[in-house]
DNA sequence: CACCAGGCAAGTA
DNA sequence: TACTTGCATGGT
């Protein structure tokens, strides 16, 4: 079970569902940085709401970002919650930044992800998920992101335990895929919207999931 | 009212 | 190492 062709026909049934999701759902660098840190644990609709307040205040570009206190961050994100946390995490990835590429995400770019992998899991703030997002999303580099929607999604589905380890899920996605950024891209995109429309913790809505009959496991299952 | 949302760090034993 | 708890807003 779980062949290289099983995943790959698991992402033509969300693709022909859903369309291309076109992610990340932000411009530059810098946003999807911010973003992929404040979306932790939170709705994204009140990441926005963050991500705007920054906007207004001229705060997505670096200069500016520097300058601001953790009190004046702390009140721009507060809508996406955990906002004095955020404030601190963000402030520790500029000061990554600043002491290891000079301030320039243009140096950080160059950067092996092999060697940038581990050095962002050592910055407050950033763990496993936020670390790959950066990596997939802000820098194009060949990391599949595994989030709660992925693992929800794939234990209602019986192939895999809902704790498996972060990495283990990662290297069961990264062996049985073609090695394609803009696969893995989409493909992470497309969990978290099968996660929102069919696969919500309180009411899975099954009936009309598109990957019914199709994953090993069959049916979904409870958990 | 309770529960949830694209995690992570720190505390405890 | 393996659990548990704190962090916090806005929507359902």
């Amino acid at each position: 079970m779980g062949g290289r062709s099983d995943l790959a026909a698991v992402y033509r049934r969300l693709r022909r569902r859903f369309g291309h999701q076109g992610w990340w759902p932000g411009r530059t660098r810098l946003e999807i940085i911010l973003g992929a840190i404040l979306t932790q644990s939170a709705a994204w609709t009140n990441v926005e709401r963050a991500i705007a307040n920054l906007r207004r205040a001229g705060m997505l570009r670096l200069g500016r970002l520097r300058r601001a206190s953790a009190f004046r961050l702390a009140s721009l994100v507060r809508p996406s919650g955990y906002f004095r946390q955020k404030a601190k995490k963000i402030r520790a990835f500029l000061r990554f930044l600043e002491h290891e590429f000079a301030g320039s995400l243009d140096r950080m770019a160059r950067v092996s992800a092999a060697t940038l992998r581990p050095r962002l899991l050592g910055v407050f703030g950033i763990g496993p998920e936020t670390a790959d997002s950066i990596l997939l999303y802000a820098f194009g580099r060949p990391v599949f992101v595994v989030d709660a929607y992925t693992r929800r999604v794939l234990a209602r589905h019986g192939w895999l335990p809902a704790d498996a380890p972060y990495e283990d899920v990662r290297a069961w996605f990264e062996s049985r895929l073609p090695r394609s950024v803009p696969l893995w891209n989409d493909f992470h995109a497309q969990f978290v919207r099968l996660g929102k429309d069919f696969c919500a913790k309180r009411s899975p809505r099954c009936a009309g999931c598109p990957l019914r009959k199709l994953l090993p496991g069959g049916a979904p299952r409870a958990l």
